[in-house]
DNA sequence: CAGGGACAAAATGAA
DNA sequence: TTTGTCCCTG
C-alpha cells in the first residue's frame, strides 16, 4: 500500500503528480506541509528517487529542519541527503561551493541591515551628502528594490535618464556595490541576485545542478521575489519537475520584493503545469473559517478559492473593545488565565498576534505580572544585541579580514583610543594603495599623519587579531569564541563597568559561546564560516527557543505557517492594522490595502478553536496617548459570527460612558489651545543638595507608578496619580499618562545635578 | 579622544 | 519612551 493512502484525494493527487511542473494551491490549514513531506517520501520510497536528487526550499530554517524530520520519520535516515533549506541559505551554500568557478572569495561576509547601513554611511561621507531627505536608509531601500528587480547599477543609471535624483542614487548604488565587493561582502539581496547572475554567466556550473536536481519543491511560493523565481527556473530547466506550493491569499512579503505574479502566472509560465487545489481545511472551526473567507473576499487580486471544513461550527468569535492598550493587555492576560485554568487549555495552546513588534511591550508587562509562561518571537533579537554583534563581528573579521565595515565596528570596542581622526588617516592610506583597512594597519609606518599614540594602539589591536587568527585553525569554535572574548578586552570592559547590565551582557556572550559549543557538537562541518552564515541567515522564528508550554507572542508575519487552538489578535485598529502608511497609500490606490488584508487573513486562519479580536480606544505611541478607531477589517466580518461585543474599560466608569473617549475633540489629536501651550517645560534646575518639585492639580484616574520610583535610591517620590515617569543619567522626565490633572511631588537625591521635567496640560473633557 | 548633555527623530514587516 | 547625533569640555 502506498504511503499516499494516508492523504485525502486532493492531497493524494497533489503528492502523486510528480512529473512536470505542478502548482499546488493550498489554502490555509489544508495540510500542505503534509502533502510536501508525503510527496518527497513517495518519491524516495516508491519511485526510487535518490534523496540526493531532491531539492526542497522552505521559508525558514526552522521549517527546513521540521520538514527534514518529518520526511526522515517516513523514509529513515537517507532523508539527510535531501537538499532542504531557505533560498538564502541554499544560495549562500552554492556561492561558497562554487566560489572558484564564480571568481568569488569563499570567505565572504554576509551583511545584515546594520552593516549595510554602515556601509552606506561611508558612501555618503565619500560623496559628501548632506541632503536632508536623503538618508542611508532610504537609499538602501531603493537599492534593495532595484536588486530585487534584478536591476544592476549600470542598468539603473541608464534608466535614470536625466533625473538628477535618480542619477545620484545610481552613483550611490554603484559606489555601494564597489564597496561591498572590496569588503568581500554580500548583502541579503546579493545572495540571491549573485547566484542567479553567476549561473547565467557560468552555464556549465548551472548545468551540474540542473542535472542533479531531478525534483524541486518550493514552499510558500506566493512570497518569492524575482531572483527566487529566476532561480527556480534555472535550476529546473533540465528535468522540469518543479513543484510549487502556495496560497495567493497569504502573500505578505511584498515589502521585500515578493511578487504575487509568480504564483498568479505560474500556469502561464509553465503551460503544461498541473494545478491542484487544496480547499478542505482541517484546522479551524466553521465560524473562524467563515470570518476568514469573508474578509479575504474583499480582495480583487486573487485566484479565488473557497475554503471549507466539515468540522464543528465552533465558538463565536470574541470581539472586544478596550479602553487603552494596557487594558487590552489586561484583558488578554485575564482571559488566558481563565482558559489555561478552568478552561483546560495549556499555555502552549495560545498565541497572541499583533501587527508591530512594539505592541509586545504592554502585553509582556502584563504577562510578567501574571506569572504565566510566555515566549516572545523576535522582538529583542538575540543576535542583534550589541555585545553579541560585537563578538560576531570580531569573528567575522577573522574569517574575512577585508571586511572594513566589521573592522570599523570593533577596532575601538573596547575603547582603545583609536578615534575617527586616526581611522581617517588609515582609510586614506588604504584608498591610495588599494588595500583593505586591515591590510592598511599592517603598514603603520607608511601611513601619514598618525601620531605615535594612535600608532601604538592600532598596533596592539592588530597584534590581538593576528594572534587570534593564528589560533583559529587549531582551536575549536567555542574555544575561539572564548579567546576573542578575553583577548579583545571585551570581557574586561564588561567587568570594569560593574553594572547589572554589563553582567547581563557577559552572560549573553557566554550563551553565545555555549551555542558555539553546541554547534560544533551537532554539525559535521563546524567551521567558523558555517557558524557565521547560519547566524546571519536566522529568522526570528529560528532564534526562539521552542517552548512548548508557553504562550507565544509574535507579529502576524512571524505567525505564518503556524497554528494554535487559541489566537488573540490585538490592536485591530485603523492606522495600526492596516498601518497608517497603508491607509495613506490606499487613498490613491485602493489595492494597497490588500496585502494588509491578506495579513489579517493569515492571522485569523492561525486559529483552530477560539479567536479573540481586540481593539482599543486609545493607545500609547512614542510615549503619548493617541486615539484609535476600529479596524476596517472588523467590519468585513459578519456580525453573527461574533459574540455580543464586549467592552472593557479602565476603572472609574462613573465619570464616563463605557467606550466613550474621555476627552473632547479639541484635546484629542493634540490640537493646541491658543494661548495655553500644550506642553510646558521646566529645564535645567540646579540641584545643590536635593530638589523638591511639586505640582498640584485636581485628580487623575490611573496609575501607581511610584512604587517603581521609590525603589531608586537616587531620589524619592511622594504622591500618586502619576502614570509614567522615566529616569536616565541625571535626567528625569515625568509626565502624566492621560494628559489630565495630576498631583506629583518628587524629591531628588543630592547628586542629581540637573533635572528636566516635562508634563502635559490638556483640557479635561 | 572620551564622556556628557541637549535636542531631534522614530517604528511596519524580515532573510 | 527610546535611540541617535551633534556639540562642548576636560
Amino acid at each position: 500500500m502506498s504511503i499516499l493512502e494516508q492523504l485525502n484525494p486532493d492531497q493524494r493527487k497533489a503528492a502523486a503528480a510528480t512529473q512536470g511542473p505542478v502548482l499546488i494551491l493550498a489554502g490555509a490549514g489544508s495540510g500542505k506541509t503534509r502533502v510536501l513531506t508525503y510527496r518527497i517520501a513517495h518519491l524516495i520510497q516508491e519511485q526510487c528517487v535518490t534523496p540526493w536528487n531532491i531539492l526542497a526550499v522552505t521559508f525558514t530554517n526552522k521549517a527546513a529542519g521540521e520538514m527534514r524530520e518529518r520526511v526522515e520519520h517516513l523514509v529513515g535516515e537517507i532523508a539527510n541527503d535531501i537538499w532542504i533549506g531557505t533560498f538564502h541559505s541554499i544560495c549562500a551554500r552554492l556561492l561558497r561551493y562554487e566560489a572558484e568557478h564564480f571568481g568569488l572569495d569563499r570567505s565572504f561576509s554576509i551583511y545584515d541591515e546594520d552593516d549595510r547601513r554602515a556601509a552606506m554611511r561611508r558612501v555618503f561621507e565619500a560623496y559628501n551628502i548632506n541632503d536632508k531627505d536623503l538618508t542611508p536608509r532610504s537609499v538602501i531601500a531603493q537599492i534593495s528594490r532595484a536588486k530585487n528587480a534584478m536591476v544592476d547599477p549600470m542598468t539603473f543609471a541608464t534608466e535614470a535618464g536625466e533625473s538628477a535624483n535618480k542619477k545620484l542614487i545610481a552613483d550611490l548604488y554603484t559606489a555601494y556595490e564597489a564597496d561591498l565587493r572590496r569588503n568581500n561582502a554580500l548583502d541579503f539581496d546579493d545572495l540571491l541576485v549573485e547566484t542567479v547572475r553567476q549561473f547565467d554567466n557560468h552555464p556549465s556550473v548551472l548545468e551540474k545542478y540542473q542535472q542533479r536536481f531531478h525534483y524541486a519543491h518550493v514552499d510558500e511560493y506566493q512570497d518569492t521575489n524575482r531572483p527566487q523565481y529566476m532561480l527556480c527556473k534555472q535550476l529546473t530547466a533540465h528535468h522540469r519537475n518543479l513543484c510549487v506550493v502556495g496560497d495567493d491569499d497569504q502573500s505578505i512579503y511584498q515589502f521585500r520584493g515578493a511578487d504575487l505574479r509568480n504564483i498568479l502566472d505560474f500556469e502561464r509560465d509553465y503551460p503544461d503545469a498541473q494545478t491542484v487545489r487544496l480547499e478542505q481545511n482541517y484546522r479551524s472551526t466553521k465560524r473562524i473559517l467563515e470570518a476568514a473567507n469573508q474578509i479575504i473576499s474583499n480582495n480583487k487580486d486573487r485566484k479565488g478559492k473557497a475554503l471549507w471544513t466539515d468540522g464543528d461550527e465552533g465558538h463565536l468569535i470574541e470581539l472586544v473593545q478596550c479602553d487603552t492598550d494596557r487594558r487590552e493587555a489586561k484583558f488578554v492576560v485575564e482571559s488566558l488565565r481563565q482558559l489555561t485554568g478552568s478552561g483546560g487549555y495549556a499555555p502552549g495552546d495560545a498565541a497572541i498576534l499583533y501587527r508591530t513588534n512594539a505592541q509586545s511591550r504592554a502585553l509582556e508587562e502584563e504577562l510578567q505580572r501574571s506569572g504565566l509562561r510566555y515566549v516572545i518571537v523576535g522582538s529583542i533579537r538575540f543576535y542583534e544585541r550589541r555585545e553579541i554583534k560585537d563578538m560576531l563581528t570580531y569573528l567575522r573579521l577573522l574569517a574575512n579580514p577585508s571586511d572594513d565595515v566589521g573592522l570599523r565596528r570593533v577596532i575601538n570596542v573596547p575603547r582603545r583610543g583609536i578615534g575617527d581622526t586616526s581611522l581617517d588617516y588609515v582609510q586614506r592610506h588604504a584608498l591610495n594603495n588599494g588595500l583593505s583597512l586591515y591590510a592598511a594597519i599592517g603598514q603603520l609606518d607608511s601611513i601619514e599623519g598618525l601620531n605615535t599614540r594612535a600608532k601604538k594602539q592600532i598596533a596592539i589591536f592588530r597584534c590581538i587579531m593576528e594572534e587570534l587568527s593564528a589560533v583559529r585553525k587549531s582551536a575549536g569554535l567555542a574555544e575561539l569564541g572564548q579567546l576573542v572574548f578575553e583577548q579583545s578586552g571585551y570581557l574586561q570592559m564588561l567587568r570594569d563597568e560593574n553594572s547589572p547590565e554589563a553582567q547581563m551582557r557577559e552572560e549573553n556572550v557566554e550563551q553565545l559561546i555555549a551555542f558555539m559549543t553546541e554547534f560544533s557538537d551537532t554539525r559535521e562541518e563546524a567551521t567558523l564560516q558555517k557558524f557565521l552564515e547560519e547566524i546571519a541567515l536566522m529568522s526570528p522564528m529560528d532564534e526562539t527557543e521552542g517552548n512548548g508550554n508557553a504562550i507565544t507572542l509574535m507579529t502576524l508575519h512571524s505567525a505564518k505557517g503556524l497554528e494554535y487552538p487559541i489566537v488573540f489578535m490585538c490592536g485591530m485598529e485603523e492606522n495600526l492594522f492596516p498601518t497608517a502608511r497603508t491607509v495613506e497609500e490606499s487613498r490613491l490606490n485602493p489595492q494597497a490595502i490588500e496585502e494588509e488584508r491578506r495579513l489579517c487573513y493569515v492571522g485569523i486562519t492561525r486559529a483552530r478553536e477560539r479567536l479573540y479580536l481586540t481593539y482599543t480606544n486609545r493607545r500609547y505611541a512614542y510615549g503619548n496617548m493617541i486615539d484609535c478607531e476600529p479596524s476596517r477589517f472588523l467590519q468585513e466580518i459578519p456580525d453573527e459570527l461574533f459574540t455580543v461585543k464586549r467592552e472593557v474599560v479602565d476603572f472609574n466608569p462613573r465619570t464616563r460612558q463605557p467606550g466613550q473617549s474621555r476627552f473632547n475633540k479639541t484635546s484629542q489629536r493634540g490640537s493646541q489651545q491658543p494661548g495655553s501651550p500644550r506642553r510646558k517645560k521646566i529645564v535645567e534646575k540646579k540641584n545643590p543638595k536635593g530638589v523638591h518639585y511639586d505640582w498640584d492639580t485636581p485628580q487623575h484616574p490611573t496609575g501607581d507608578l511610584f512604587s517603581d520610583l521609590v525603589d531608586q535610591d537616587d531620589f524619592l517620590a511622594v504622591g500618586q496619580w502619576v502614570r509614567h515617569a522615566s529616569w536616565g543619567k541625571g535626567q528625569i522626565v515625568a509626565r502624566d499618562g492621560q494628559g489630565e490633572n495630576m498631583k506629583l511631588s518628587i524629591r531628588f537625591g543630592p547628586h542629581v545635578k540637573k533635572v528636566a521635567v516635562a508634563f502635559a496640560q490638556l483640557e479635561p473633557a
